[in-house]
DNA sequence: GTCGATGCAAACGGTTTGCAAGTAC
DNA sequence: GTACTTGCAAACCGTTTGCATCGAC
C-alpha cells in the first residue's frame, strides 16, 4: 500500500469523507514532501480550480489528524508539510529553494539551564535556515 | 543615563525625530521587557489613545534600528520585545503568563549534521515553551 | 520654515464563516 | 436519504498605505 492509500484509509477511519478535493490536496502535498506549502501554493499547484476555503478547511483537518505539520513563516503565513514519520525532529530550511531536510533532535543543550531556572519545558521549536548543497 | 535616555539618543543619532508617541511606545516596551507584545498589546497599554498605524510604523523603525527583536507567534501575529543586549540568545517562553527568560546559544547540536548534508547554515531560531517557576 | 511624523480612513492579503447546493456513503 | 463537503460571497483581523495636518528641530 503506497503512502497515499495509507493516508486515505486514515481519513476513512476517522469518519471523514474521501472527496476528489481531499485526494487532490494530498497529491500536491505528497509531491512536495520536501517543501513547506502555503494554501496559495497548494491552490496554484492545483491550477486555481479549487476554492481556497476548501483548501483551508482541509489542511486544518489534516493537521488536526496529525497528517500535516504546520508552521508560520516570517511573514505570518501558515505553511504545511506532510509528516514523514512520527519521530521528533527539526528542519534545515533552504532559503534559496525552500527545500526541507530533517534532522533528529539530539540532546538539546538548554536542558540544564531550564532546570536551573525551574522552567518546566513542554515543547520547543527549532528552525535552521541556510543554503542547501544543490543551491550553493 | 538610564535605558530610556540611551534609546532616545540612539533615535536622535539616526536622524529620527523624538516625538511623544515614540517615547510612550518605548515606555511600554521597557515596562514589559520580559514579554513579547503585539501592536494590540502596546495600544492597550497606552489606553487606546494612539493610532495603531503609528504604533506599526514605529515598532517597524525600532526593529530596523535593532532596538527591538521581532517574532511571529503561532497565530501569525507579529510580536516585539526590547533588546536587552546584543548577544546571541534564545527564549524560554512561559505559556501561562507569557514571561520570557533568555538563555545563551551554546554549541548547537545540529552543526555536524548540517555539515554532513553540506547545508550551509545562515541563522536559526529556537523557542522553548513551558511553564515558568512562579506559574507552577 | 522645513521635513519627518501622526491621525484618519481606505485598502490589502491571508484566513474564517454562513449558507445553499452538491456528493460520498 | 442523510450528513458531511464544497463553492461562493461576505466578513474578519492584522497590517499597510495615501494624504492632509501637525509638530520637532
Amino acid at each position: 500500500m503506497d503512502e497515499k492509500a495509507k493516508l486515505i484509509s486514515v481519513l476513512r477511519q476517522k469518519g471523514m469523507r474521501v472527496t476528489q478535493q481531499k485526494k487532490a490536496i494530498l497529491d500536491v502535498l505528497l509531491n512536495h514532501h520536501d517543501r513547506m506549502l502555503s494554501v496559495f501554493d497548494i491552490g496554484e499547484a492545483l491550477g486555481a480550480v479549487m476554492d481556497n476555503a476548501t483548501i483551508y478547511r482541509n489542511v486544518r483537518k489534516f493537521a488536526d489528524l496529525g497528517i500535516l505539520e504546520t508552521m508560520v513563516d516570517s511573514k505570518g503565513v501558515q505553511r504545511y508539510i506532510i509528516c514523514c514519520d512520527g519521530t521528533h525532529h527539526h528542519h534545515f530550511i533552504c532559503t534559496s529553494c525552500g527545500r526541507i531536510i530533517n534532522f533528529p533532535c539530539d540532546n538539546p543543550f538548554w536542558r540544564g539551564l531550564a532546570q536551573q531556572h525551574r522552567f518546566s519545558e513542554k515543547y520547543h521549536r527549532i528552525e535552521v535556515y541556510g543554503v542547501c548543497a544543490s543551491c550553493q
